[in-house]
DNA sequence: AGGAATTCGGGTAATTTGGGTT
DNA sequence: ACTGTCCAAATTACCCGAATTC
């Protein structure tokens, strides 16, 4: 198996992502990705030093829900 | 035979992690997985030749504890 | 017995955290 | 209410050579 030394092992496993990641995707600061799974507006898994690591998937449709306008019911608008 | 089938399966005998398995779950390097042994974060087995070996139960405990979903059942929210 | 991949160790950059501020 | 930046401290990532595992 030629893997660098990664995220290349579990194949039915969540990927994570990194802080910084999420925060490239977004194109915001690292620190406004900390903000949001703080406000719980996304999910977050925290590593035993507590840094925190973010599900792929559900960063992938959060990013997909801003990317065209979406406003449905359950969406809490309060 | 693949990375993730190195061990067969044994009889009721607990599941062996190595730092690459326990690696690739939280999405850090092997050896900060290390860190956390030495660090007593988690607990660890030692080979012969001194590499460590992991308790699947155990990581996965770990990993529940640290997760917190939003709107997903089986996460502890308080 | 040889080989590929992983995991030791240490040592040094890079990232992340948290608070406070703009 | 939301985001970007500054700071110090903590955690994590990548570098090497040598040993271990399968």
């Amino acid at each position: 198996m030629t893997a660098t030394t990664q995220q290349s092992r579990q194949n039915g496993q969540e990927q994570l992502l990194t802080p910084g990641e999420v925060a490239a995707l977004f194109r915001v600061d690292p620190k406004t990705v900390t903000r949001w799974a703080t406000a719980g507006r996304i999910g977050s898994i925290r590593t035993p030093g507590g840094h925190r690591r973010f599900r792929e998937s559900e960063v992938r449709t959060l990013l997909a829900e801003l990317t065209s306008d979406i406003n449905q019911p359950g969406g809490q608008s309060f």
